[in-house]
DNA sequence: CGATTGGTTGACCGAGATCAATGGACGTGG
DNA sequence: CCACGTCCATTGATCTCGGTCAACCAATCG
């Protein structure tokens, strides 16, 4: 319900481009695919923690996110917690919502996206034949990246979980070499790979202790890929 | 690669209408949604247990299951298996590969097919708006789907997921009432569920013992459909 | 500087995996 | 028609990975 923050800021119109890079495999869109659809956009800001959109609030809008990153978060009643996807500069969410969304969206840190109306959405892939095809290329890789996650938490162990995430992370984050900047706190990490933080915890340790991995709080730097890659059981992709 | 059966027997023609019945949430096709591209299409008729699509085959073809019961699988080098979906009459399998197909198709029980170009799927959806937009609807639903396997994965307990798993076969094989006649095994529950065989026998036992389902080997009757849903954590949905 | 927040580590416990045996349905051949 | 073998489901015994509970530490903020 965009309760307590969000403040709405204006129509939108400028942004630097660099701001749709980064990202790479989840919803991303490829470049200005919705820039047709400008004009129906709503620049928002909305703080660290802030709730974008709430679980089960009706899915009239669909949000391109421009910077910063954000959780899709589904809450069960009795507090366990499941982080649907991170998204990054350049992702798309909620144009696949049914009447409501079935995810809530809460900021991971201050983020910057446009708001459109699923209608226009729906409008332009019908007379625009060329965002149509962007739009299935754009969720042919959702449908692929919700099957990568099955299998990361139907069958990998803490520590795959972990070492796949690290690989994920480093590429979908551009931002030079193999320093990770992680977003989000290790208590996001866990409830996304279906962990706790304590394991999520021990298990960057023992990457650490042996090498694969320096860690300093949010900072990660990958040491030996190599290793990496194989703790993830890489070769299942 | 279709290797040791899969006789392709001819180009479609008739087939009844109610084939196209059954399951809901999934990939369902609404109704003959690829009926223009019969024409394209190859019925193929395959045996228990064969493979209709081998994981890491080019991505040529998808398909659509006209009857009988399908799973998807991915398998790891070390042999841990992950079902990621089970198909039935109506589903559509293959259109969202990239170059290859990431996930294997196994028949579970005889299932006869249609065998689509690729290509032609997308030329359809290029020059059919109406079939563009079913499609669309298709794959959010594909895309919802897998969201929510993944809470099912990630923070579900055994007995949570092998009452959602009852739940979710209930609504998908319409067969009158509560019957359920299971057309897969206990090890492809299992490797549905993210657990081992032993664990869904228990499950199953437990539920059985509180009197919330009836089994008799493949066929269960859910007896108290309230009990099942409080036991599948359903106010998650 | 306390106080609060988030990360790390340790001790212990339990849900579910693993290992193993049994049982029941079905199919095949005598 | 029955004996036997195979496959799958079920149940029991034990083990282990990851969860739970708890303490501690470091960074940030008033």
């Amino acid at each position: 319900m965009l309760a307590t923050v969000a403040p709405i800021v204006a129509r939108s119109r400028p942004l630097p481009p660099q701001a749709l890079q980064g990202t790479a495999p989840t919803g991303t869109v490829p470049a200005n695919v919705l820039e047709p659809l400008r004009a129906m956009a709503v620049t928002m800001r909305m703080d660290r923690d802030a709730e974008i959109v709430a679980q089960g609030d009706p899915a009239g809008y669909c949000y391109l996110l421009m910077g910063g990153c954000a959780r899709t978060v589904k809450l069960m009643e009795d507090g366990r917690r499941q982080v649907g996807e991170f998204l990054l500069a350049g992702d798309l969410f909620g144009w696949e919502a049914l009447e409501e969304h079935d995810f809530g969206v809460e900021a991971v840190t201050d983020v910057t996206l446009l708001r459109y109306p699923r209608s226009a959405i729906e409008a332009l892939a019908d007379r625009d034949r060329d965002f149509a095809r962007k739009l299935r290329a754009l969720t042919a890789g959702q449908v692929r990246a919700g099957r990568e996650r099955v299998v990361l938490l139907g069958r990998k162990t803490a520590r795959e979980r972990i070492a796949s995430f690290l690989i994920e992370m480093a590429g979908r984050i551009r931002g030079g070499g193999t320093m990770i900047g992680l977003p989000m706190s290790r208590t996001d990490m866990a409830d996304y790979l279906g962990l706790t933080i304590e394991t999520v915890c021990r298990g960057l340790t023992q990457l650490r202790t042996r090498g694969v991995i320096a860690v300093e709080r949010s900072k990660i730097v990958i040491l030996d890929r190599r290793a990496l890659g194989i703790a993830s059981c890489e070769a299942v992709h």
